[in-house]
DNA sequence: CTAACATAAATTGGATACAATATTCAATAT
DNA sequence: ATATTGAATATTGTATCCAATTTATGTTAG
């Protein structure tokens, strides 16, 4: 018997689907950091009850997407500028160290998928596509390393950052440069030369750090923000009283 | 007026609680791999409705403690051995990494709180408490870094993987050792050496992924068990249908 | 007019009720 | 005896309801 088979048991359920689509809404921006989520709001717009939201806050909130507090509502969760500059370090020795692992096991296969990435993200004109083509490229080198834990941090720490990185693409030359930076790193992979793609990657964090902290200190002149408790929630030690 | 005052904002609800103590449960290894997490019985037992339980249970599975299939219930999430290894591989970076930033900040309150941990640990005779007292000597050292987003991934790695490390520390030579080499990183950090107490701290971290690999495939024959989507529902791309 | 207070409305947390799905087991057919 | 079906039971997912708390509104005293 010849069927398109799909396992029901992995089907969305109704909180996966609302999940999905406020992860999605928060990473990309299109919701504000400190824009408030209201249950009944959310419910009624997927035309399903408070409960399966209830769950995707709670699950966005372990993410450190959002911060849900007790009678008060959930937020879209902000972050201050130490913590953006301390997830930037973070993410130049993972990902440096990710890459590395991966330089030696790329297949031609991820070379050209790899390739092709650049060259889109490269003469796309479209800017909301940037931020999702730019981690696409550097995602499909990282996955040939084949370390599954690795790659979810990566994820959850790149979902955090993404909002904050597309305003950085966008900013006078973030795009020119990333595009330099990505050939030269592509360059490195193909030369399978572990180190010089992984210094050039962090290099490549590090700049958007750079840029991006000074955009956000002129341009938006955040220091601090009143919701990135989300962080201090993921850590492993609460007592009952918190 | 002077009073012990509570923020009640943030007390415990119902959902806290119970995630807490599943939580410590499984994190201390009283619940085993695989074993089923009945909604209705944990409700039960906390004299509380399946609702906050759910809650919990959602919360734990984004950390990596416990999967959830639609319709079929909550298990306590094993591992793979690939996975212990990668894991492993991720904490000798990551706590490399931080105890070399540590170092120089520590101050003399921190080194004579961690010493104080290091000899609780080299004496106590409980060997319930020795997972404990050993996670404290080496967080203490490494909340010197002041590193909060880097603590948080320290401690949802170290909550994955303490049943574990528990075991290996009661392996015959585990104490002893971890005895040796905890001394030898309080030593490094005490004279600012902060290279030496980061490899010496990659070795520790090793040297346990040595033993306890091969106490898995001895001991227990584990080489994979069925119960080990926890790390892939943490990474960011999922679409509606899974 | 402002501040303090009381009250009403809105919102969330949790309990109960019901629906959807999985599992078990007996009945039946092969 | 074994495999298949269907009903009964158990378990989870979601909706609805009530309680706890916060927020907004209005009212009065000063």
């Amino acid at each position: 018997m010849r069927l398109d088979v799909v396992d029901i048991g992995k089907t969305a359920s109704a909180s996966d689907i609302v999940f999905n689509a406020l992860r999605k809404a928060i990473v990309e921006g299109d919701l504000a950091d400190g824009a408030a989520l209201r249950q009944d709001e959310i419910a009624k717009m997927f035309n399903t009850s408070r409960i399966p939201v209830r769950e995707a806050l709670t699950r966005l909130e372990e993410q450190g997407l959002v911060e849900n507090r007790r009678y008060k509502g959930a937020v879209v969760a902000g972050i201050t500028l130490d913590v953006v500059d301390e997830i930037f370090r973070y993410r130049m020795m993972l990902e440096g160290t990710v890459i590395k692992a991966a330089v030696t096991l790329m297949t031609d296969q991820v070379l050209d998928e790899a390739r092709a990435c650049c060259t889109k993200f490269a003469t796309s004109t479209n800017a909301s596509d940037w931020g999702m083509l730019n981690r696409q490229f550097h995602c499909t080198l990282y996955e040939a390393s084949g370390l599954t834990y690795h790659m979810s941090m990566i994820n959850m720490t790149l979902d955090r950052m993404d909002r904050y990185l597309r305003a950085q693409l966008s900013l006078t030359n973030g795009m020119k440069r990333a595009i330099q930076e990505h050939d030269q790193i592509f360059d490195a992979c193909a030369k399978r030369d572990a180190e010089l793609a992984a210094s050039l990657t962090m290099e490549h964090v590090d700049g958007a750090r750079e840029s991006l902290a000074r955009y956000l200190i002129k341009e938006r002149g955040i220091v601090s923000t009143p919701y990135n408790q989300g962080v201090a929630r993921l850590s492993g030690n609460q007592n009952e009283t918190m």
